[in-house]
DNA sequence: AGATATACTGAGGTTAACTCACTATGAGCG
DNA sequence: CGCTCATAGTGAGTTAACCTCAGTATATCT
């Protein structure tokens, strides 16, 4: 029961894929995933480790692609967890820096276990060269 | 050839390219779409219209992946609008047809458009082939 | 020194989901 | 037939992840 327009719509296709995509995973790792951190949560600890250094709130709100004052209350609800913490910018006494504790380091770990364990399952439907083509293509789509 | 590190990494940089293309997007449709017609409004009446006939309430919230309780909700608001109406089971008298009416048939054709350009931006940067791998693969994730 | 810009946060709103518990109806069975 | 159990939808209330707008503190530029 095919809208024929659906068919030779790529535009709207790769939309609505993207969509069911994302829902499924989201889903997944909100029931997978156990330790109390949110997806939004979790994006923070990857994205602190992998800037490997304090980055100001700012920084990190635009690396997320969200709002400064999003990454507030997320790095707010990680403070009080103890899995991030806050240090004023010697520099620049506006800013804060906010970095991966010890604490926030082990869970992100943990955590990337079990979703790679999540993940897996469903990329696990394409061939490893399938893979990369995907992320190169993905990768394409998200540039600037 | 592959150790468990490179499946971990293309898992999570697919993971998260995923994430951020389709926050862009939702930020775009947010942005641009004009018409009162949310993301999850748009959703039902694409599902309504790709099912081509009246469907029951739980059986567009499995299509939609969501719980039936929550697509109560979206058709609430839409049957508001008067872009779906409700129509009782002739068969089971427990249950509620949803269908869309002219106007949701009619503003569902304008979305479609808009949508279309906002996405046809993004995927301009890919060639027409490219579009169809990439369309060809997602299919395959998003297999149940 | 004063205007303007930048960095963060308080207050409050929206979207898109969720659960739990309830009512109405249907279906199977003894 | 009546009883039990399952199914369809919804009321009430919650959560995550965003948003905007306005305010304070600090920096920078003229």
């Amino acid at each position: 029961m095919r809208d024929p327009d659906d068919l030779d719509d790529s535009a709207e296709q790769i939309t609505a894929l993207l969509d069911g995509i994302i829902r499924r995973q989201r889903r997944a790792s909100r029931e997978g995933f156990g330790e109390n951190v949110t997806h939004g949560q979790f994006r923070v600890l990857r994205t602190l480790d992998h800037a490997g250094r304090p980055i100001r709130l700012s920084e990190l709100a635009a690396r997320l692609g969200i709002v400064p004052r999003s990454a507030t209350s997320v790095v707010d609800d990680l403070e009080t967890a103890g899995l991030v913490a806050r240090q004023p910018d010697p520099h620049d006494r506006r800013a804060t820096l906010v970095d991966l504790t010890a604490d926030g380091r082990q869970i992100l770990t943990t955590l990337r276990q079990k979703r790679r364990d999540v993940m897996l399952n469903q990329l696990s439907r394409l061939t490893s060269a399938e893979q990369q083509t995907l992320a190169h293509l993905l990768r394409r789509l998200a540039e600037e």
